[in-house]
DNA sequence: CCGAAACAGGACCATTCAGGTCTTTAATTA
DNA sequence: TAATTAAAGACCTGAATGGTCCTGTTTCGG
């Protein structure tokens, strides 16, 4: 259905939610804030503490901080960290269709998805934050739309 | 992962295999042209049947067409019929998120998946013909990318 | 008029995978 | 040393998808 997955989501919650914080936070306390599940919380962050979207402190008094700025993630980027690369059908990238159909329009997916991925690159976590609200991921979104070229796949 | 349910994939090399041949083609038949197993591609036929994608004739001889031209039909429109409406997160619309936290990213959420679901409605499936290549896909996308304005979600 | 061909519309199962839980281990601090 | 907290990974479960099949109903050809 197109849609994402919900630990991918939950990951872009997670982080913004994280920014607003100050010093490191446990994962109940975000489990709290976001009111995500607990033992999901602690996985999530397990997948972004991997991929240097987030340091840990461990033992006591421990808990996470952001990597960097937000403004410094794409929604993309932790998209990819958590669900895998974005790949909209099976055969982006030159990978082989498994029903083995050579059906010629796999050339034609790879340029949206590759238009659809870099849109995504271009919005950072960021101007996700509610207080910024829809207007700033709309100006991105527009600039973008007005400068960027797609690469070409095939 | 952010990917299109193979069925949707499907329904758009089926359309887009179908467009190529002339007079009534039948599921066997389409089944052997696209590589696609015959249960399936009758399945999803039946599907772009009842959206009023392809026309149906009834008994011996009998088979499917197109409704209208490729140039017609929007990638997004197919994948809508099959897959139901593109829906990011699950608080798209204005839906509540079925854990409840109202993390407030729903408004950003809103405008980048009515970003994406635009961009994939400029692209007709004319222009996911192989002869015609990635170019035709990337011209269209340009275009879009140029002009068109995101509609404000929230 | 009869039979074959082909769609219509479901019901149905089987597999996959995401989502979520739990346990154990290691590190840090007090 | 004892308490706290993250790290790592095994594991279970349920839903959704993909795929198959069956039973009508319609149309054409002989
Ligand atoms: S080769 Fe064709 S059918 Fe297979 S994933 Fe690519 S577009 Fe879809
Ligand atoms: S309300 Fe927040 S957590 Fe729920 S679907 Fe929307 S963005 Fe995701």
């Amino acid at each position: 259905m197109l849609k994402l997955s919900r630990l991918a989501d939950y990951a872009i919650v997670i982080l913004v939610k994280l920014g607003e914080q100050d010093g490191v936070v446990t994962s109940p306390a975000l489990a709290a804030i976001t009111g995500v599940p607990e033992p999901t919380v602690a996985k999530v962050l397990k997948v972004l503490s991997a991929h240097g979207f987030v340091l840990s402190q461990r033992g006591a008094k421990g808990g996470y901080r952001l990597a960097r700025s937000l403004a410094d993630m794409s929604v993309a980027s932790v998209i990819a960290a958590v669900d895998g690369q974005i790949a909209l059908t099976a055969c982006v990238g030159g990978r082989e269709c498994d029903t083995g159909l050579s059906c010629g329009l796999c050339g034609s997916w790879d340029v949206i998805n590759t238009a659809i991925r870099s849109t995504l690159e271009g919005i950072s976590l960021e101007s996700m934050r509610p207080k910024e609200a829809c207007s700033t991921v709309l100006s991105q979104i527009n600039k973008l739309n007005a400068t960027h070229t797609v690469r070409e796949g095939a």
